[in-house]
DNA sequence: GAGATTTAGGATAGCGCTATCTCAAAGTCG
DNA sequence: CGACTTTGAGATAGCGCTATCCTAAATCTC
């Protein structure tokens, strides 16, 4: 019995491929990447003897040996919130079958985090990054420049930049938000957020603006940087209340924090919408169950994952895009709670 | 200027950090991973060289140097439920600041998919491995005993092997949730599940025992294997009213059937817990906001992960572990809804 | 104080791949 | 048809680290 593994790791290496096919080791490591450079009926003997011995490639040595790795780098803001969840997904069943690993990267919203994390991965040398919105220090910014990895940005679309990105105008869908309770007569109006990241405050500026075009007074305020969450939109809303009882309608920027709301306006015989409406964002799972049934604000999420991955891919691949701002839109969603 | 950085990467190597330190590479080397037989003013030196060089070890090189990679391979069979998202949290906090990094792999509930995430992410060669639970089809567990790599499995305890556990056991949870059920004079009982896995399958099973050793009748399964939702607890709640109307106490797998019970309840005029008691599963977030605020087995997934990660850790360390298998327990939280 | 042991650091040789160069054989063209 | 390109395959040389062996100095032993 021939070795057939190496002594260090115990797996199949390139060579034992190689003497099995009856090929040098280059040519085995070209087949096995379909080079077009072999002719057919070689690369069939590589396959069959790399099948046989089970053979797995080393991704260490190949990324030590190009310089290059086969993963993506993908930074998330967070976790917790189930909207970042479908991105990964629909990222995931994109790059998987092509044989790209993920690499994720949660920087909690914390913008040296975040740093942190592109230097350590920029390490690993991942051959793409896709990255959440546009807004990260300048030592992140360099960092990434510098690295000449091809990027993606998702979620918004960074209005000066001729970076390429895929997600929807924040700006736009707080409009819209905003034109919806006018439209339902609603005067007193409110914005409700939390973590007060860029995207957020986006969305709060596209609501005000429109509250202001249309010639009426800024809506309230309730603002903080805590994380969304239900049990916090209990206590904003509670607030609002508290400050300013004779609101009429409310934006709330997250769906969990627009839930909180929901259940405290049913303990306290609260009606909605009958007493106030109340708009929420980005259409999680159970937003259409909810009592009242959620007027929200539907992001197309995992398209953005998708169609970043894929726009990665042509990148990857030297194609030029047709287009590098991606707008995937939004769609307001009138439920009973509006 | 002298060249600091290596032409392939662009980046410092140990050898630029070691030129300016005036010692040898492999001195470098040590003194970085802080081997021990390197004085400490040499150590020093090395330190201050690397940090004045921005040096960051290649991984890749490092990983086919050594065979062996300094990332922890976790495996979790969803990131959709929350559940595992917090569990990911806790492990990441013991791991990230002792220089690790985590290689998440989300195999959907499928034994398929696991095993190829095993045999992918094994070739990365991982130091550790952390799963989830016990079940996995003959060939994912073959792979993984080959390995030798050491791993702890997270979320129950199974019964036999002495191999290294963090959990709870499923099995007493379902059975406390039941001596409640009982203890609140509920007699027409009925277990709903989803996707129907492992671990829901202990809950069920603990839970019948439990009704079986009360000398109570059997309680009516509603099962499916789809993923656990607000929507399809909506719906199962729908078949179970149909199918059983007088059932008086139901407990569900996870909270987010039960969500939806108490919403199409709500919206029904069912009293909960008048007309029939609510018992959710995980304690995630929004079960004590719900209308009725749900009574629920609350899970020390967080725990769970923190403490299979130390314990990976020590094993790495090549420390014995006092206890191989760590139980922390459950709490049943009793609210309005039972 | 000579021989045995320990210790700190260095020299060397890969780890398993791929980039690059090389070369023979085959194809091309005026 | 001879010089020129093209083409498929191999030989070679690293990529940036660490395992392993080795040496010289320091320490110990009786």
């Amino acid at each position: 019995m021939k070795d057939t593994r190496s002594r260090a790791t115990g797996r199949p290496t390139l060579a034992h491929v190689a003497a099995l096919a009856g090929v040098s080791q280059i040519t085995t490591s070209r087949a096995l990447r379909s080079v077009p450079t072999v002719a057919p009926e070689l690369v069939e003997r590589v396959r069959a003897a790399a099948k046989a011995l089970s053979y797995v490639p080393n991704p260490a040595a190949r990324t030590l040996a190009s310089a290059r790795s086969q993963s993506i780098l993908v930074l998330v803001p967070a976790l917790s919130n189930h909207l970042f969840i479908e991105t990964l997904e629909a990222i995931q069943a994109v790059f998987r079958p092509r044989g790209f690993e993920m690499l994720i990267g949660n920087y909690h919203y914390d913008s040296y985090e975040e740093e942190e994390l592109i230097r350590n991965y920029l390490s690993h040398q991942p051959c793409g990054i896709l990255l959440t919105g546009f807004k990260r220090s300048a030592v992140a910014a360099d960092l990434l420049a510098t690295s000449g990895v091809p990027r993606v940005q998702m979620m918004d679309l960074g209005g000066d930049t001729a970076s390429v990105c895929v997600g929807f105008s924040q700006g736009s869908a707080g409009r819209a938000v905003a034109d919806h309770l006018l439209s339902r007569g609603r005067r007193k109006l409110a914005f409700v957020g939390a973590q007060l990241d860029d995207r957020v405050m986006q969305r709060r500026a596209g609501f005000q603006q429109a509250i202001a075009d249309a010639g009426f007074s800024q809506a309230v305020d309730i603002l903080t940087p805590e994380p969304s969450s239900v049990d916090l939109g209990v206590t904003l809303f509670k607030r609002l209340l508290a400050e300013c009882p004779q609101t009429d309608g409310v934006f709330f920027c997250n769906d969990d924090l627009a839930f909180g709301a929901c259940f405290e306006a049913l303990r306290k015989g609260i009606s909605i919408p009958q007493r106030l409406s109340v708009v929420g964002f980005n259409d999680l799972p159970g937003a259409s169950q909810m009592v009242p049934r959620l007027t929200t604000v539907q992001t197309p999420r995992a398209s953005i994952g998708r169609q970043a991955a894929i726009n990665l891919l042509k990148l990857l691949d030297g194609e030029t895009l047709d287009t590098e701002r991606v707008d995937l839109g939004f769609e307001l969603v009138v439920r009973e709670s509006s």
